[in-house]
DNA sequence: AGCCAGGCTACCG
DNA sequence: CGGTAGCATGGC
């Protein structure tokens, strides 16, 4: 086994299922424990059936867009605004004036450009009428790079790509696999090509990179 | 009071 | 190609 898959054992029993990616419905339940970091845990651990429905599946890539930069908290305060004025849901995101969006999206910051981008995916979502759009194609929207595209893939459509973000490069250098020169698709390739193409693998593992480098004290 | 957060685009050399 | 300024809010 690699050394990358062994690293991740470690963590799978070090920590709990993350239960990712967060849906707001699965908020304000008995079940959420807040931690001190501000993330949340135990969404639906150990269940990866999510998304069931289009609807979830729409919340989560309106959240991978602006999640971009932007601590998760503040995010979700952006999701439940859009949420009160039934905004989650990709015909009313078209009808939306642009300026209700930014003003319902702005405790997520960026909120001129994540307006626009929001308007672009949805777009481009609605144009998919349920099929499964390539990464190639998801990367032509403007507003969606490298891994806001692998999020989307990865956890809106439940396709094997595997999301690298700051986390898991400060994560490799931690376990002294040195990252300088890699770029984006290399270090993709890197986990892609050292543990089984399995989604809730990729899901659980990613999410688990974010929990235990949060917890991190920053340097 | 800064610094940072689950990036992306545009523009530079 | 690689490198970087600009974008913006909220929490610590």
């Amino acid at each position: 086994m690699s050394k990358i898959h062994q690293i991740y054992k470690i963590l799978r029993k070090q920590y709990s299922p993350q239960g990712w990616w967060p849906l707001l419905e699965l908020r304000n339940t008995k079940m959420i424990q807040h931690t001190k970091c501000g993330s949340i845990q135990g969404y639906h651990p150990g269940d990866y059936s999510f998304p069931r429905n289009e609807k979830q599946k729409f919340e989560i890539i309106l959240g991978a867009i602006l999640t971009q930069n932007t601590a998760w908290p503040n995010v979700e305060k952006a999701l439940q605004n859009l949420n009160k004025e039934n905004l989650l849901a990709p015909a009313s995101i078209t009808r939306v004036k642009i300026q209700k969006l930014r003003n319902a999206i702005r405790p997520a910051g960026y909120f001129n450009q994540k307006a626009a981008y929001i308007k672009n995916i949805t777009k481009f979502f609605m144009s998919l009428k349920d099929k499964i759009p390539t990464r190639t194609e998801l990367l032509s929207v403007k507003g969606v790079g490298n891994e806001t595209a692998d999020s989307i893939l990865l956890y809106a459509y439940k396709q094997p790509e595997f999301v690298v973000d700051t986390y898991t490069k400060r994560f490799l250098i931690r376990n002294n696999i040195p990252t300088n020169k890699a770029s984006y698709l290399d270090i993709k390739e890197l986990f892609e090509s050292n543990i089984p193409r399995e989604v809730p693998l990729y899901q659980e593992f990613h999410a688990l990179i974010v929990e235990a480098e949060k917890q991190q004290p920053k340097s």
